[in-house]
DNA sequence: TGACCGCGTCTTTTT
DNA sequence: GACGCGGTCA
């Protein structure tokens, strides 16, 4: 207790009633919540009857680690720690037949909902171009998080009439159907899990006192991120003792999107009038400057908590603004500026120090490129996560479909993957024959014989073979571990054998995806073999695996070779802290995001700069560029409204830095940075625009080049268009293609 | 049935 | 640029 500052300390000791503690960046929030978790315990509260609750798995393992050290493995496993996802997870499945399914359901991902989705609009005959997928689901959704079921959905005039008003009348029957369909699957979706924990504690009092005698003392996380199911659900957990404490920063909501209501933070003291409020301003991370900088930005928000964050630290660097002028030039002013660091005499940096922020994945792209060529090391969070991938998801999918045989969505995925001539025809019928029969398709497999499917000889054939690799594949489900069942499917289902078919880049990127997901498992035994003594089942694995996200794999990855500058989206960056950030892309349009117009909307953006630059510790620096190549064209832009926002005593501007004077380095013979000069500004145009030329550039016919997708080839022929050119390669994979040599990433090889 | 090609559409953030 | 969809053809 003694290390904790006052306002900490306060906010530690209070537990007779709720309270709220708003945690400025970098205040110590972690430490005040594992402060108080032991705080709990030593006043003699069995940690079985602690709850505490975050969003990410990333913070609840943080925090079980940390109070692990002071109490104990022992004390610390007994905590109900964990995500909001993965605790509530827990109690559905240990709940799961009062509320009409079984404890081994799947959980559905984004992707799934939209496969569902998809088909029964289809299946409704509905227009896809009106009924867009992505939009019908963020509407089911939005009513999910505000716990509208189908059917009160089908009553509700606000959700209606809006519908009727966006030509989109039939939504509320789509989600009629999507949801019985989930629920026929024995399926929830991430909405579906908080949903169905209000459904179970609404219809299920004795459940619900159940859990309300179980935990004697809430604790949630980043409260600010919660919507109104999470709000509902705690609220009620906590309804009699109110022994209910919550931690966030209402300037740092940024998942409005996702159904977060940054009132559930600011109008607590409505939910409770006895409750009292905390707030701790010291920030310990950053430097003076960069805490007054965020001040002046966040300043400009009317909806917040009044607070002053103030930093005790020294003074620290100012934020460097810098205008450039491409993306590409700004991604080569990054790599440049972090071997600057890196090389600081004054100071050892590594890597790891480093993040780069952006507004959105798709920015990675360039910056990968650039640190690539300078072989600074990186990963990159977010994107297509390791679980998304098509192999990946096509294996989960035969895993899900042995645990959980009413798992359509993995049936559907997989019963021609690999190709087993089970085609679109075979798969009609048996989905016509089951929705017949009121029946799983699973059970039309299950029991080919009685029904007459007018299918020919050979794809019942192929049926029976598919149908006893899973009857097989399930009688292992409960006798052997779940790394050498996994083992086994992999192999037995041909997907191994797909991939050694030949040596594409693509056969060998899956091979070792396969592999990775194999040894993902194998550590995954390892773990709870040590902790519980036994050998885990898939099915356990499974349970597991369905809410990892993207950074904790990376994580897990990175754990044998950390020392990597960091590269991901601002949100995924909320909660970390990096010596030196860069925050790139500050530009109108992207950041903020175009999509974002009305006042809430820009106010949330701004928060989202805001914990941008809460993240460093040091330095900061900012770019922002004129032209931007984005969804396949250049665009045009203007400097973000967030930089004049940031008090301009604070920052550091770098005048326009032409694309010329930013190549003072000596390393010229990057292929792309050369063709930069080319089309921008010294080409001597020698021949007319939309010749066939023999030369241009580096480029020449005959020449041989390497393309970082493509592999390598032969140029065939050039194009001039004068501004850029048209190439026709022969590669020796892939065949002949015409690119842009503005835009390929090329490599003359000598 | 399955491979392949060309076209149109979409890219904001994610537990 | 990436991806999904629909059409075509063997």
């Amino acid at each position: 207790m003694n290390t904790l500052n006052e306002q900490q300390r306060i906010a530690v000791e209070y537990c007779d009633g709720p309270s709220l503690v708003i945690a400025g960046a970098g205040s110590g929030k972690t430490r005040v919540l594992t402060y108080k978790i032991m705080h709990l315990l030593n006043c003699g509260l069995p940690p079985e009857t602690i709850l505490a609750l975050t969003f990410t798995n990333k913070a609840a393992k943080e925090m079980r680690d940390r109070i692990m050290q002071m109490v104990g493995y022992q004390t610390a496993k007994r905590l109900w720690m964990g995500t909001f996802h993965s605790i509530f997870g827990r109690i559905l499945r240990n709940e799961a037949e009062k509320i009409g399914f079984t404890p081994d359901f799947t959980i559905y991902d984004t992707e799934d909902s939209k496969r569902a989705l998809k088909s029964i609009i289809k299946e409704m005959m509905l227009d896809d171009k009106i009924y867009k997928t992505n939009l019908v689901l963020y509407k089911i959704s939005e009513a999910k998080n505000n716990l509208i079921t189908a059917q009160s959905y089908a009553q509700n005039k606000i959700y209606t009439s809006q519908d009727y008003y966006n030509h989109t009348p039939m939504i509320s029957e789509i989600y009629r159907r999507y949801a019985i369909y989930c629920k026929r699957n024995n399926a929830m979706d991430f909405d579906d899990m908080l949903l169905y924990t209000n459904i179970l504690f609404r219809d299920f009092p004795d459940v619900l006192t159940k859990y309300q005698n179980t935990f004697g003392y809430i604790l949630v996380d980043e409260y600010q991120d919660t919507n109104f199911a999470q709000y509902l659900i705690i609220n009620q957990l906590g309804a009699t003792h109110k022994r209910v404490c919550v931690v966030g920063d209402d300037a740092q909501s940024i998942y409005s999107f996702r159904g977060a209501n940054i009132k559930n933070i600011l109008n607590f003291q409505k939910t409770y009038p006895e409750g009292k409020i905390f707030k701790l301003e010291r920030n310990y991370r950053s430097t003076k400057n960069i805490v007054n900088a965020a001040n002046s930005l966040i300043e400009k928000n009317h909806n917040q908590h009044k607070k002053i964050c103030f930093s005790e630290n020294e003074d620290g660097e100012k934020i460097t603004i810098s205008q450039l002028f491409s993306d590409y030039d700004e991604s080569y002013a990054v790599a440049s500026n972090i071997e600057q660091w890196i090389r600081k005499q004054d100071e050892q940096v590594n890597y790891a120090d480093i993040a780069i922020l952006y507004r959105t994945n798709a920015q990675s792209r360039v910056l990968e490129e650039s640190l690539r060529k300078r072989m600074i090391p990186y990963k990159v969070y977010g994107g297509t996560s390791f679980y998304q991938r098509k192999e990946i998801k096509d294996a989960l999918a035969y895993f899900r479909l042995t645990i959980n045989h009413k798992d359509e969505e993995a049936l559907k995925r997989i019963i021609n993957v690999p190709a087993r001539g089970i085609g679109e025809t075979t798969l009609k019928k048996l989905i016509s024959c089951a929705t017949n029969h009121n029946c799983n398709t699973w059970n039309i497999i299950e029991n080919l014989e009685d029904f007459d499917l007018n299918i020919s000889k050979k794809t019942k054939e192929n049926l029976i073979n598919f149908r006893e690799l899973f009857i097989n594949n399930r009688k292992q489900l409960f006798e052997i571990d779940a790394y050498t069942l996994a083992n086994n499917i992999i192999r037995s289902s041909g997907l191994k054998t797909e991939t050694l078919r030949d040596n594409t880049q693509e056969n060998i990127s899956k091979r070792e995806n396969l592999d990775e997901l194999l040894k993902a498992i194998h550590a995954f035994c390892e773990t709870q073999q040590q902790e519980t003594g036994t050998q885990p089942f898939l099915s356990d694995f499974m349970q597991d695996v369905a809410l990892l996200t993207d950074q904790d794999i990376e994580d897990e990855k990175s754990k044998n070779d950390p020392n990597k500058v960091t590269m991901m989206t601002i949100h995924a960056s909320k909660g970390l802290e990096f010596d030196y950030v860069f925050i790139v892309g500050l530009e109108e349009n992207l950041f903020p995001s175009s999509m974002m117009q009305s006042e809430n909307d820009l106010e949330e953006e701004r928060r989202l700069m805001y914990v941008a630059l809460t993240r460093a510790k040091k330095g900061c620096a900012i770019t922002y560029v004129k032209q931007r190549f984005r969804n396949g064209r250049m665009e045009f832009s203007n400097p973000s409204r967030f930089i004049q926002d940031i008090d301009s005593q604070y920052v550091k501007t770098t005048n326009i830095v032409s694309p010329i004077s930013n190549l003072n380095s000596n390393n010229f013979s990057s292929k792309s940075i050369h063709n930069f000069l080319e089309n921008n500004h010294l080409t001597k145009i020698t021949h007319k625009k939309g010749e066939q030329c023999q030369e241009l550039g580096e480029f020449a016919v005959g020449k041989r080049v390497k393309h970082t997708i493509f592999g390598f080839g032969t140029i065939q022929s050039i194009e001039d268009l004068g501004n850029d050119s048209h190439l026709r390669i022969q590669f020796d994979n892939v065949g002949l293609k015409t690119l842009l040599s503005k835009y390929a990433k090329l490599e003359v090889i000598d």
